[in-house]
DNA sequence: TGTACATCAGTGAACGCGCGTTCACTGATGTAC
DNA sequence: TGTACATCAGTGAACGCGCGTTCACTGATGTAC
């Protein structure tokens, strides 16, 4: 039953995609290491072979989903499109009912501040790159530190407006996205 | 053994009171009911002729959380400077050091979103005063509504920035504040 | 007002359950010759 | 290249533990007369 290295290095990543999606639906605690296991594709038992304890599997779901949140707009041809595209997705509708595929900022943010540790380490990572992909669409007209406070601010206001909305019932949530819409757009 | 119903009722806010304190700080899975009922001076078996389940505790505890916050903004007599005062409390270090003390949206709102149901409607009255509050002191120069719309925006970025800064490493947390502080005076 | 009894706030042991983690095992893979 | 053996990815039972909740019990409180 030993698979090879190649088979090995897929069940990893699958491990980390779905660690990453429940974490981010469940919260770290609602997600058990056999929950993950079992949406990868295996049993709980082998999930040893890839990580020593849940906590660093966190920390590879938190680095790998904010990865796939930062990418557009790093790769971006247009930063400044790239901005408008990443703020509109991020105050859906959509957005709002798929935290799994979301960001893990809106998701997990409470639980990161939580654990602390190596998961804060990988979270500050990554949300530094996200703000410099901000940044690039937001610097045009600006000096070089402005860009990115503005990029601060401009992720500030879009988890605090996320965490609001899926918190709160339809029609407050309703509210809430659209005031941050006009406020993007005035932006 | 048996209480009178006086001792009862401040029974009861000992427990919503360190509930509220110990959600805001490791969350609502991180805090059990025999946490609680110890940090309220009784022990477990008691919870029950109080609440019929750590759900209902919840509800109670988030309630709790948002009036105390609420309340300074809808007394004050000057709002305006009520805003201003508690802008500069929310994004201070004290704030973020405090979790168990401060906002339960920045605190809890995962949890609050998962938890769904009466958690949530708790969490949407909640809100939507603290929404007034702030709104009364954001209102002077504009129509009512656009108050409302700029008390939602507002919270949304104080509540993003505290989210994001607690849950990264005190370098860019307080980059993160910065920036909203900015944002905050030129609003 | 005083008495007898029912009520029930709080205690602490006990319950069933799901969790993270460990372990003996299987058999295909990787490697040394 | 072929063979013999060591390695180890994945399985599934088992572990100890803490959780939310239940329950029998105690004795002071509340109430009916």
């Amino acid at each position: 039953m030993r698979a090879s290295k190649e088979e090995k290095q897929q069940s990893r990543e699958r491990i980390v995609a779905a660690a990453a999606r429940l974490f981010r639906e469940a919260g770290v605690q609602g997600a058990s290491v056999a929950d993950v296991m079992s949406a990868a594709g295996m049993t709980h038992g082998g999930f040893y072979r890839h990580f020593p304890d849940k906590d660093r599997l966190l920390v590879a779901a938190i680095s790998s989903a904010l990865e796939d949140l930062t990418r557009p707009l790093l790769a971006a041809a247009d930063p400044i499109e790239a901005v408008r595209m990443f703020r509109a997705r991020y105050l859906s509708q959509d957005h709002l009912e798929s935290p799994g595929q979301g960001c893990p900022a809106a998701a997990l943010g409470q639980d990161i501040a939580r654990a602390g540790g190596d998961a804060r380490a990988a979270f500050t990572d990554g949300l530094s790159e996200l703000a410099r992909g901000l940044a690039r669409g937001l610097g045009t007209e600006h000096q070089e530190g402005q860009a990115r406070r503005r990029a601060l601010r401009e992720m500030a206001m879009l988890v605090g407006a996320v965490v609001l909305a899926r918190a709160a019932d339809g029609s407050l949530a309703d509210e809430i996205l659209d005031a941050c819409k006009e406020m993007a757009a005035s932006d």
